[in-house]
RNA sequence: GGAGUCGUAGCUCAAUUGGUUAGAGCACCGCCCUGUCACGGCGGGGGUUGCGGGUUCGAGUCCCGUCGACUCCGCCA
């Protein structure tokens, strides 16, 4: 059988008068009664097919049995369509294929929705995903994503990395994310845990001395979804020897012009900006700013030294800063919407929102009142406050008034309705972030990044003085409209320094051995200064696609519970096999 | 674990203040139709309004519960 001679969507007015056999999908049938016109699609697009009874009489009465999505193979003449009957809207427009012979190779049932339009019933989209993905839009994601990888892969193989795939059989560690676990039927009681990311053998290949490393790896983490979080997920992760920031930084940033030139055919400006975390959270409140629109944070602790304002003066008494935003233009903001920015701001952490709105000259306000003539006078300088504005505080702790004012921020954006451009790109590294973070909750310190991350070499003295809080890291963040795309650093490759930080996390000695010794060991037989980033492909997919969820550029991703309606997975396993794996369900299953 | 939005035909949606037999477009089935590309015309089938309970003379609509989806917070070294 011969199936065909090229795709659906590569005939043009060149190919007239060839004869062709096509194969593929009825897109759609308009079915005069006699002559009978098909759209046949594929991958790649759609060809009209016409179907003349006095022509091909026994081609033409099966052809008016077609229906949707039957697949058939179709052979004719490449034919001019009649002048005036061009479609544009189609690549093959120029022309279509006069059908002598029609093959039926496989009936379709009736679809369970249309293939042509965008379909707002997930549940019914991932059941049928199979269907969903033959929707051009969807086709064209995976296409996207299939680009967008093999130009990554090409450019990392052209500045001299190796891919190399790892172990997705892992250990479970206690830092991090929850583990996905998988028992280990030959050591009964044992568990294989899923990589969190290739993180510890990366960093063992560049003790091995190869150099140069990445892979397009396949990252696990066990904790609650979102629209941009997938239990499994697909990051690109890259390692080097003997490199520094500047070198990591170059090497993204001429990926992404390759990446954002091929899928967008847009030019990006480089180097991208820099802020270190301290000033964007300072001005943008976030580690991971929205560079598209301005309403940065002010601090205006100095205008408020001497206030009479109880709630101002407590959070300066206590250490604490007080940052205002300006709203532009907002005063018009509803009693509901200062309510929804209050809960926005209590979520963060703050006590409560102050705000001032300036209408008709006037400063409304319930705390204006504790405010003097200085005090307002020079508010109205630092924060260029005109008629209309909307004026909005945070008095607590740095980190709580600058957090909570970030998220704020982003609500005011949203309420505003600021527009958006979807073309622009704000391309931003964060860096020096902090190497650890207090936990009240676990009452110790934790990783910000992970625990292989490298101090800054200045910040030494304040790691051995323990002043862990203030120890700043050599990691950054890629950051692009405000979604983290990525991040990584500089790493340890010394033993003590190691061994220093793993202290610092509360690890004793023979827990790191038992967790880290294979690290530690290896950090005493001539490891190479190294260090890394990771890049979430699917984030930087969506965000190609112009898609809002990961889901839809993962060709069988997985619903808010973690479930994958096409298969069922998880389903439940059979008693026999857990015995064989040595472990036993606490959940009883009411059909057994 | 918490908050919000939603759930009506295969799909996308409508249904006034609680009021007749829950409608429309597309899809589907039948007949007709020789240049369409949202083909067209005539006819037809299709509903446990997610599920359970309550209020009421009467519930798609109001109340309570429950299930599910999505978005966000927590969580995500």
């Amino acid at each position: 059988m011969h199936y065909r001679d090229c795709s659906c969507g590569a005939l043009r007015s060149s190919d007239i008068s060839r004869h062709v056999t096509l194969s593929g999908w009825i897109a759609a049938r308009r079915d005069h009664g006699g002559v009978i016109f098909i759209d046949l699609r594929d991958r790649d697009g759609i060809t009209q097919v016409v179907f003349r009874p006095e022509l091909h009489p026994i081609a033409a009465t099966a052809a008016h049995t077609l229906r949707c999505e039957d697949v058939v193979t179709l052979s004719g003449q490449v034919v001019a369509r009649l002048p005036g009957t061009e479609n544009k809207e189609l690549s093959t427009g120029e022309v279509e294929l006069v059908a002598s012979e029609l093959v039926i190779l496989n009936r379709s049932e009736v679809p369970p929705f249309p293939m042509e339009e965008r379909i707002e019933n997930e549940d019914l989209r991932l059941k049928y995903r199979y269907l969903d993905l033959r929707r051009p839009e969807m086709t064209g994601n995976i296409r996207l994503r299939h680009r967008v990888t093999k130009i990554i892969r090409d450019d990392l193989d052209e500045h001299g990395f190796w891919e190399i795939e790892t172990p997705i059989l892992f250990k479970s560690t206690p830092e991090g994310a929850r583990d996905f676990l998988v028992p280990a039927r030959l050591v009964p009681g044992s568990f294989y845990a899923l990589p969190q990311a290739p993180q510890q053998y990366k960093q063992l290949l560049m003790v091995s001395g190869m150099d140069r490393y990445f892979q397009i790896a396949r990252c696990f983490r066990d904790e609650d979804l979102r629209a941009d979080r997938q239990p499994e997920f697909t990051q690109v992760d890259i390692e080097a020897s003997f490199t520094s920031r500047e070198e990591i930084f170059a090497l993204i940033e001429t990926m992404f012009q390759k990446v954002f030139r091929a899928a967008r055919c847009v030019e990006i400006q480089t180097p991208f900006l820099r802020l270190t975390y301290k000033e964007a959270m300072n001005r943008f409140g976030s580690d991971k700013p929205d560079m598209r629109f301005g309403m940065e944070i002010e601090d205006v602790g100095a205008i408020f030294e001497k206030t009479q304002f109880k709630v101002f003066q407590s959070a300066l008494d206590s250490g604490g800063v007080i940052k205002a935003l300006n709203a532009k233009g907002f005063a018009s903001v509803t009693t509901g919407q200062i309510e929804t920015l209050t809960e926005v701001a209590k979520n963060a952490g703050a006590k409560g929102l102050a705000f001032i709105k300036i209408e008709n000259g006037e400063w409304k306000s319930p705390i204006v009142k504790f405010f003097s003539e200085e005090e307002k006078q020079a508010l109205a300088a630092q924060l260029n406050i005109e008629e209309g504005d909307l004026i909005l505080f945070g008095a607590d702790t740095w980190e709580t008034s600058c957090t909570a004012l970030g998220r704020v921020r982003l609500r005011v954006a949203e309420l505003q309705k600021i527009p958006i451009d979807r073309e622009q790109l704000a391309f931003l590294w964060v860096i020096d972030m902090p190497l650890l973070a207090y936990s009240a909750e676990e009452k110790k310190w934790n990783a910000v990044h992970h625990p292989f991350t490298r101090p800054k070499a200045e910040d030494q003295a304040l790691l051995d003085a323990g002043k862990f809080g203030e120890v700043r890291a050599e990691a950054y963040d890629i950051v692009l409209n405000g979604m983290e795309l990525g991040g990584g650093s500089l790493r340890i490759h010394e033993n003590e320094l190691q061994t220093q930080i793993f202290k610092a996390l509360g690890i004793d000695p023979e827990k790191q051995e038992e967790l880290f010794g294979h690290l530690l060991k290896a950090f005493r037989y001539g490891a190479p200064p190294h260090g890394g980033i990771a890049l979430g492909l699917d984030r930087l997919i969506s965000l190609l696609a112009y898609e809002s969820s990961i889901r839809d550029v993962i060709a069988f991703p997985k619903n808010n519970r973690g479930m994958e309606l096409m298969t069922g997975a998880p389903s439940p396993a059979d008693p026999k096999d857990l015995r064989v794996l040595s472990i036993a369900s606490t959940v009883k299953i009411a059909s057994q």
